[in-house]
DNA sequence: GTATTTTTGTGCTGTAAAACATAAAAACAA
DNA sequence: TTGTTTTTATGTTTTACAGCACAAAAATAC
């Protein structure tokens, strides 16, 4: 009996819903102008300060966009599931990256030129108003995060890093765990504390009987109460 | 000798950095569809949680959007200048206002439906091009700050604001006086702090000589320092 | 002009959360 | 296996900053 082969990456047209907004041209030419990338887990994919040469998509894995804080404690700013386009703001807004792009897990992306992406922009409104409405939805996240980031107690925090991985990954068969493993310092780092502070919370949580720990994996018990701590104290 | 009238706005058609990017058409169109208001100092322009009708342009006057708390203590997510389009991110994101607007000072204020621009940016790549370039931008502000207000301590923060206060509105004559002049409140909403720790570091920086200060105006003395200050501790 | 509200300025107190210090457990390597 | 690094866990100390309280000054209203 054959032993089945590695897995052949699907093809750029299969996974990205932008692809119906391409004219036939826009198509057949990205079919042949794009790169597929494997990453590590922990791999860099690019660092807070390069230029912008590709726009990215990642086709399957997990990548986290990160900013470097004061004294290495960097902060996790988004999280990027397959399948989603990542890096365009810096190729758009014609800067170097602000943040930096992790693997959080092995990962395949396809990478597209930033000219091909932007020629393909300033061709087809279709795909110009894609982006545009991307942007828009992300920079109501990113305006909302930063008042609660900074205005909320930690239990509040940590709530809202828990909802939100939810939300982002749903829940495993058992409609309970959360479907993303993280360190206890990317909890931390997406939840703007120390990591002595996310596990101790954590435990807190856990002895509340709010959520169950394993490990990485987290259960979410009592959803209303993570909620209510989430939005009051 | 006739007295002098009192200042008819100009058209919207004078002041758009925009407006050379629209056709004929697009022109003729917009030149009879859209309205001036008039806002007087601290009116509410949109309030978080209203659905956004219009794109608005200030034509004149100055604007700030915030994000409301806990407890009242909002935050100066951003200001907006003349002339600068603002309030599309939530007709872009088709979601409700994330933040409020409330002019600053007197302000004259274009008024477009979010249905007009919408069809204008779908119909003319250029105009998409231009916002989704400012969205690009603002998103790295946005994503840069979180980083910041959360991580750097009170005098960096009030030093970063002190910053982007001179390179937003830049120096009077003197070089030295930055122009614009907030409340000690509003100063300590844009560096996330209460009201007396703004006032209080204000004060610690005028005995420091990096600043003087004069009532609601500000000289920054020692730049360098204040980067420093901005950087590092 | 006087009264009232808003803004500015300081000092004091309490506390949330960082910083530090270990140590156990788990993951990984030789 | 045994050693080494990383991650998780928990207790203790320190401190930056919010949260008052109160007063002076300035702005606004009457």
């Amino acid at each position: 009996m054959a032993r089945r082969k590695v897995a052949e990456p699907v093809g750029i047209e299969n996974v990205s819903k932008l692809w119906e907004y391409l004219t036939p041209e826009q198509r057949a030419y990205l079919s042949r102008n794009y790169t597929i990338r494997h990453y590590r887990k922990n791999e860099i994919i690019y660092s807070e300060g390069e230029t912008a040469q590709n726009v990215l998509c990642l086709a399957n894995g997990k990548v986290k966009i990160l900013r470097d804080g004061i004294g290495g404690r960097s902060q996790i700013v988004r999280i990027i599931k397959a399948v989603e386009y990542f890096g365009y703001r810096a190729v758009l807004a014609e800067e170097p990256y602000v943040t930096s792009a992790v693997a959080m897990e092995n990962s395949t992306i396809y990478v597209v030129s930033g000219g091909v992406f932007v020629s393909f922009l300033k061709q087809n409104t279709e795909v110009a108003y894609y982006f545009v409405k991307a942007l828009a939805v992300d920079l109501g996240i990113a305006d909302s995060r930063s008042a609660n980031l900074t205005q909320k107690h930690i239990r509040g925090r940590l709530a809202e890093s828990l909802l939100f991985l939810k939300d982002t990954y749903g829940y495993e068969s058992d409609d309970a765990t959360i479907s993303v493993y993280l360190s206890r310092e990317d909890l931390a780092s997406l939840s703007n504390m120390t990591t002595s502070n996310a596990i101790r919370t954590l435990t807190v949580f856990a002895n509340e009987k709010i959520i169950t720990v394993d490990g990485r994996k987290i259960k979410i018990i009592d959803e209303d109460r993570l909620k209510k701590i989430n939005n009051f104290g």
